[in-house]
DNA sequence: CTTGACCCTCTAGCCCGCTATAGAGTTTAT
DNA sequence: ATAAACTCTATAGCGGGCTAGAGGGTCAAG
């Protein structure tokens, strides 16, 4: 028997934490988090550890890992084994990412910087101009 | 009456265009592009410039517009008038966006690379630590 | 005349992290 | 005793740019 005076239902689980009811719910279908019991009425009672379960979510989140990757982690560690190991080779794959992501925003916007220098000084012509647009850099312009 | 000869069918459309056909009918449904006939067999029949307009929404999109952006410039030719100025906007917009882009990817990297830094030098803790992670900086690192 | 390659519409599914609703049961406060 | 405030499940929708499939009609070649 769980002492059910410790135990928080979900909508004071949703407060404390501030995630709405649903999201709380949308987790457990993810395998995330899961109440430590369900009474007879059927609801949801929490331990007040998944508050910091919860709170490592949000912060993983905001490392920009995934729901799934979470899980990932959290299952590792449930299983009493550590997930540094994993932990570390999804950090090193988002800074990757990250990597790459900058440097092609930043040849995107050389480009568009570029291409909108080069529209600008050409002069607008006849709206009534076949082409589909006075930009015709638009249509001509090679973008890899 | 128009000159069936000319006219593409929607597979010789994808072909030529190297679009499926289905992404083909799903731009029709987005009002970029429709064709110029519908015989009794209910076939879509293009007239050769639907490519011309195909391969600029092609090179719109690989600069990133999205195809709302591009339904609004084609609309607006389609009436007439010069869409230059929405063009110019879109451009400045997506500049803009890609710029702040950079910063924050920039930043949030860093940031992951002082993380990273950070926990590869705390020592692993026992795998029946009750916290969650013995990268015990996830739990407790600010993340703005 | 039949086979296969087209074409049609309509619907559903993908990714992701939720949010929102319907319709029902339960608890809490007055 | 009743009404408000909670809880439950199950389902559908969002955005964006598609893809896939069912269940048909059409057309050209052999």
């Amino acid at each position: 028997m769980i002492a059910t005076t410790s135990l928080l239902k979900i909508g004071e689980l949703a407060k404390r934490s501030h995630l709405s009811v649903g999201t709380l719910r949308y987790y457990e279908s993810l395998d995330l988090i899961k109440p430590a019991d369900r009474a007879a009425n059927n609801y949801r009672y929490y331990s007040p550890e998944t508050l910091q379960k919860v709170e490592f979510i949000k912060k993983a989140q905001a490392l920009h890992f995934s729901l799934a990757d979470i899980q990932r982690i959290l299952s590792i560690r449930a299983s009493g084994q550590s997930p540094c190991a994993l932990v570390d080779e999804l950090l090193d794959e988002k800074i990757d990412q990250l990597e790459h992501q900058i440097q092609s925003a930043i040849a995107f916007k050389s480009e568009l910087e570029s291409f909108r220098d080069h529209i600008s000084a050409i002069p607008p012509t006849d709206p009534t101009d076949p082409s589909i647009c006075h930009h015709v850099g638009i249509v001509s312009l090679d973008v890899a």
